[in-house]
DNA sequence: TGTAGTTCGCCTTTTCTTCCCCTATACTGG
DNA sequence: CCAGTATAGGGGAAGAAAAGGCGAACTACA
């Protein structure tokens, strides 16, 4: 069941009515905001709507439409995919000089970022990396590897209970230290065998 | 059953356009669309990709047209082969904690960082904002934007030809600030009116 | 007792359907 | 090898049915 333009121009008005004022619009106004010139097509137009599904409201009651789940949803899918994943880079930034345009048409989407396969994201809670610019509240891009090189930053359960975010480096043979970054904060030294490598940071997200 | 060429781009505009408008195309307008001249052939086309099995509508209503179950899956398929732009959001890490399990089903993309709609990125070169933990080679979120907040960090051409980043004071009523996160370099100091905004940091995102 | 919602014809415009036409290409049986 | 047949693609135009719209009379709820 799909809307013609004209009924979805009306459920778009009332929606932004809806939105606007705190409650729905009467026929009148749906008119008005529509030029047009008789309840009667306001009326139709409602009810057909309404049997489409995308509002409901109650017979005979004055204000009472509302956009149904299924139009919110579809409106919250549309604005997220009109908001597009892929962002355009326009450049670089460098003090002291203009922006650099960039080769035509690059863009930038997470999944440039995420060339493999196996990829989650977490948020990080406190500042054992600041040292390393990864903040409290941060998202950190983590790919699933239990084999990383000397150096990473890894999410590691350390003894089976407890999930940390540090530098991993090998110390001889069976040994390794956990480094924060953060000068408060001491190295973890545990045997190889206690440590479990949940992944190996590919990236930081931040919002501000 | 399986779409010739000319099927294809007829149920994808079809698609296409009820995605960016919210409603399905008339026959009229699918034949503008794909340079046809008789809305017969459109008929035609229509009615075949239907029997096939990839879109539903009902007779003689008009802008009734809506692709099917099926082709929908093919296209998100194919969405999601082509970027992996959403991420499963698995929870937060904290030093000393096991990861918390978030919410069922979160993902993030870049889409949750971009609410507005003019968005672009650039790359940082230098080190001007690394007290900020920004820094060279990350790449920056930046929404277009000329009124900005006492403190935001914004992309800023001063006096028309250099472009810097940095975060943006007020300083009584005719004058700015422009404030480097870095010991090294000096603040800024000009006349507003040599200022031009052109955007400010909505996030920041970074490749090891 | 209004004001806002409902119903009922009646009209216009938009949109869909059908019928007959044409070309090109591929496959099938003689 | 060729006629015969089927299918995809494209076209013009007439006809029919929704969709959109109007005024007026009618009804329900606060």
């Amino acid at each position: 069941m799909v809307l013609t333009r004209r009924q979805r121009q009306v459920i778009d008005f009332i929606a932004g009515f809806l939105q606007e004022n705190g409650y729905s619009p009467s026929f009148q106004e749906i008119a008005q905001g529509l030029g047009l010139n008789s309840l009667a097509t306001v009326h139709k137009h409602v009810l057909t709507i309404e049997r489409k599904g995308f509002l409901r409201r109650r017979h005979n009651q004055s204000r009472s439409i509302e956009p149904s789940q299924r139009y919110l949803q579809e409106a919250r899918r549309g604005r997220q995919e009109r908001v597009a994943s892929e962002l355009p880079l326009l450049g670089r930034i460098a003090a002291g000089k203009p922006v650099e345009a960039a080769e035509q048409a690059e863009t930038i989407s997470l999944g440039d970022f995420v060339r493999q396969k196996d990829v989650f994201v977490l948020q990080v809670r406190g500042d054992s990396m600041i040292e390393e610019h990864i903040l409290d509240g941060d998202f950190i891009l983590v790919e699933k590897a239990d084999q990383v090189s000397n150096g990473d930053i890894v999410v590691a359960l350390v003894g089976g209970s407890e999930t940390t975010l540090k530098r991993l480096y090998r110390e001889g043979k069976d040994r390794v230290r956990l480094q924060p970054a953060n000068a408060r904060m001491k190295p973890i030294l545990v045997p190889a065998g206690e440590v479990a490598v949940q992944g190996r940071v590919l990236g930081v997200l931040r919002r501000y």
